[in-house]
RNA sequence: UGGGCUAUCGCCAAGCGGUAAGGCACAGGACUUUGACUCCUGCAUCUCGCUGGUUCGAAUCCAGCUAGCCCAG
């Protein structure tokens, strides 16, 4: 019997895809990440499924429910390292970091795959809507969940192939709606649990402030400009901003206006109209092949995501010098975002993605 | 200290005697395993620079005052 170590979060996802394993004939051991949170869990309040508040006691109730043991794990060091001062580091260069992309590879995958092999486990197991493939070609590579609706593959483009080959997504297969009913019908307490959402550590969601109190630094104020160069106004700092923003300027203009460009190097926020902020083409790079391996020289018609609820756009992609690609889409897209991720897709599945720049 | 113009929400701005449009900004909410975008709601009532007057009724008419702008000195 296959051993499988399931990320257990809390949330009705996590819980259902343990039954599943279960159901599936595997020896399930759940686990819980300790990530961010404080030793004494005190502030037990509904604080969503990745990684709120109440993850620990959730799990565990599900996984004695289930039977199967419960254990919890401390990520602090490595979430620290990849994610927190990652998230911290790019907002300082005035780019804009996807905190839960980093977590998967390295806090959820990495990490967490490491210690379970160890452990003398098979695979590692996690609740998010995708599925996992091997193609004909011998590379693994995701593939879109069964519902549009729900798709979290644009989150775990970045997983290798090492990691993927030891990863099963069971909720892929359902609906959302399945599987909180398949929650409900198991009894499970975590069945109407409101779904996670916002950057899990910090939750009251003033992330300048975070940054703040991480760096010890205030960010320095500078100014708004238009393309021509005018000043405008004046900023709070890089951090407060990020490409096609619109709240927070607090700039008065008799019509909206939005961020198209941040430069760190001058201290200067631009600012334009709503046209101003869509563009046909991107460069990306720390590129991570996923259905192919690489585009050996070739262009390819691809679907891009360029944020994580994006529909996805239709776009020709290319390597060129210095390990990057280029993407030029069909139809301008809007708010193309320095520090967000890219991610191609044909088909149904994940052929690959960067960090756009 | 001659003449002219203008003073309405944080910014812009409708209103022209009948009981304060709208846009921007801002706040709250929805959406969302990132940041954003988007959507919904709210946002001048001892109130329309101040003080009087005319009128059944004035932000809207009249007078004076104050402030700012422009043109002349």
């Amino acid at each position: 019997m296959s051993k499988v170590v399931i990320g257990m979060s809390g949330g009705v996802d996590s819980s259902v895809a343990a039954w599943l394993l279960q159901k599936q004939g595997y020896e399930v051991i759940g686990v819980t990440m300790q990530i961010w949170q404080d030793e004494e869990p005190e502030e037990t309040e509904e604080n969503g499924g990745c990684c709120g508040l109440s993850a620990v006691e959730d799990a565990r109730r599900v996984a004695w429910q289930l039977g199967i043991p419960h254990y919890v794990m401390n990520f602090k060091k490595e979430f620290k390292a990849h994610v927190m001062d990652y998230f911290v580091e790019e907002y300082i260069h005035g780019r804009t970091p996807n905190p839960c992309i980093a977590c998967n590879r390295f806090v959820k995958w990495e990490a967490l795959l490491m210690r379970s092999l160890g452990l003398g486990a098979d695979y590692i197991a996690t609740g998010h809507y995708a599925r996992v493939a091997q193609l004909e070609n011998g590379r693994y590579a995701l593939k879109r969940s069964a519902t549009a609706a729900k798709d979290q593959t644009y989150a775990l483009y970045n997983l290798t192939q090492e990691q993927l080959s030891h990863t099963l997504m069971p909720v892929g297969s359902y609906t959302k709606e399945e599987i909180r009913q398949m929650a409900e019908d198991l009894g499970l307490s975590v069945a109407h649990k409101a779904d996670s959402q916002e950057i899990c550590f910090i939750p009251d969601h003033d992330y300048a402030g975070f940054i703040r109190r991480e760096r010890g630094q205030v960010p320095e104020p500078g100014n708004f400009v238009d393309r021509e160069g005018n000043v405008l106004g004046r900023h709070k700092g890089i951090i407060h901003y990020t490409v096609g923003q619109r709240k927070g300027l607090n700039l008065s203009l008799g019509h909206p206006v939005f961020v198209v460009e941040i430069r760190p190097e001058t201290n200067e926020v631009v600012i334009g109209e709503a046209n101003d902020v869509f563009t046909d083409m991107l460069i990306c790079d720390k590129l991570n092949w996923m259905a192919v391996d690489g585009l050996q020289g070739r262009e390819r018609q691809v679907t891009a995501k360029i944020r994580y609820s994006h529909q996805g756009a239709p776009c020709v992609i290319r390597e060129i010098k210095g390990r990057q690609v280029e993407c030029r889409f069909l139809e301008p897209v809007r708010a193309v975002t320095p520090g967000q991720a890219v991610v191609f897709y044909e088909e149904d599945y994940v052929l690959g993605g960067g960090t756009i720049r």
